[in-house]
DNA sequence: AAATAGACCAACCGCATAAGC
DNA sequence: CGCTTATGCGGTTGGTCTATT
């Protein structure tokens, strides 16, 4: 659709707000809600076009909007949320309450890029730059047959997010084969280009590339999905130590990622209990609260012990912005209690929702 | 002090999709 | 059911500021 049909009407302002402007359309949301945009600009006596109004409202009028830098955890949740979610800001600055897409959008691309480069890591795929230079052609696999079939799975690849090098970020980028290996995204003045690979000196492989694209959005309000026998690999799973500049990850089917061993926000990795548990990484990346579990210190066992299900399972948040993370199941009645014993207990509830800053 | 490069940020553009008719 | 309109999202652009030469 592109251009807004009002953009087309004469004498529509572009460019920067001026304060009056701000004014007039603060006013007017206040006072009546933003309600249909199109007629914002009309009602509220401005010369621009709804869909200006609303870039306008949502990136810098709103008030729930938290200003000034990122902090270092904001800083890390994005990174870690980058890994698993892509080019998906909207479904990132979800779990950043105040902050918008726009905003993690540029930080990403002036900021938090260039830090992970030099850190050795490639920002597109969370691969070390090593392996994405050395094995661009070699890293790519068919796809097994126990990936999604998205004809037989009823699920349709949405176009890829291409970033400016022209790559895909799609989280199904995510999909393939991992080995087990510790990064070290260090700080590129103390550390450049450092990582923790010396645990392994061999990796063959970390996750591949593959043509087979699944669709989140499908996925996360899908239940037939959950259900899918899909062979989904872990998240890519990184954490920035708050106390050192190091930041560790680890890709392997075979484990999880688990909470810190000599810090509090730390991750190490847990062996699976077997292979068979793969099949439900898919709920890992359908289920934010699996994602922050893992994220907030659960062991594999507690994870898994808990009995997942595909089941409802509602987390109510004040946070009206954050709520579709929130929800999946969405087939079934609206505000269900949560139903995972464990997992939706109130405690983890709590702990789940400070992972992500809804607390 | 001037020129240049790079970083940062606000806003625009166009696409996809939902909603309404 | 197809068309039109509205909204949301992600990529990109362009202006401003700051650091460097």
């Amino acid at each position: 659709m592109g251009r807004h049909s009002c953009c087309y009407k004469q004498k529509l302002r572009k460019g920067l707000w001026s304060p009056e402007e701000d004014e007039k359309l603060l006013t007017h949301i206040t006072k009546y809600g933003h309600g249909c945009w199109s007629s914002i600009p009309k009602q509220a006596g401005l010369q621009r076009c709804g869909k200006s109004c609303r870039l306008r409202w949502i990136n810098y009028l709103r008030p729930d909007l938290k200003r000034g830098t990122f902090s270092q955890e904001e800083e890390n949740l994005i990174i870690e949320l980058h890994a698993v979610l892509g080019n998906r800001w909207s479904q990132i600055a979800a779990q950043l309450p105040g902050r918008t897409d726009n905003e993690i959008k540029n930080l990403w691309n002036s900021c938090l890029k260039k830090k992970l480069r030099q850190s050795g890591i490639d920002p597109v795929t969370h691969k070390p730059l090593s392996e994405v230079e050395n094995g661009e052609d070699s890293n790519k696999i068919q796809p097994t047959p126990t990936e999604p079939n998205l004809e037989t799975d009823n699920l349709k690849p949405r176009p890829a997010s291409k970033t400016t090098d022209g790559s895909n970020t799609r989280p199904s980028d995510l999909v393939g084969h991992f080995q087990t290996q510790q990064l070290n995204y260090a700080a590129a003045p103390e550390r450049p280009n450092a990582r923790l690979s010396s645990s392994n000196s061999n990796p063959t492989h970390w996750f591949t590339q593959t043509s087979k694209a699944f669709d989140t959005n499908t996925e996360f309000s899908s239940n037939s999905m959950m259900s899918s026998s899909t062979t989904l690999l872990p998240p890519l799973t990184t954490a920035f130590l708050p106390d050192s500049p190091s930041m560790a990850a680890t890709y392997d089917s075979r484990y999880w990622v688990t909470g810190g061993a000599n810090n509090n926000n730390g991750f190490s990795w847990g062996l699976m209990e077997n292979q068979a548990e793969e099949t439900k990484w898919s709920e890992y990346l359908n289920n934010p609260l699996l994602m922050a579990a893992a994220l907030q210190n659960q062991t594999p066992q507690s994870l898994y012990n808990m009995e997942i299900k595909s089941e409802p399972c509602f987390l109510s948040s004040s946070s009206s912005s954050s709520n579709t993370m929130w929800q999946w199941g969405q087939s079934q009645n609206q505000e269900q209690p949560l139903q995972s014993p464990d997992l939706c207990g109130k405690d983890n509830i709590q702990r789940l929702a400070a992972a992500f800053g809804h607390i």
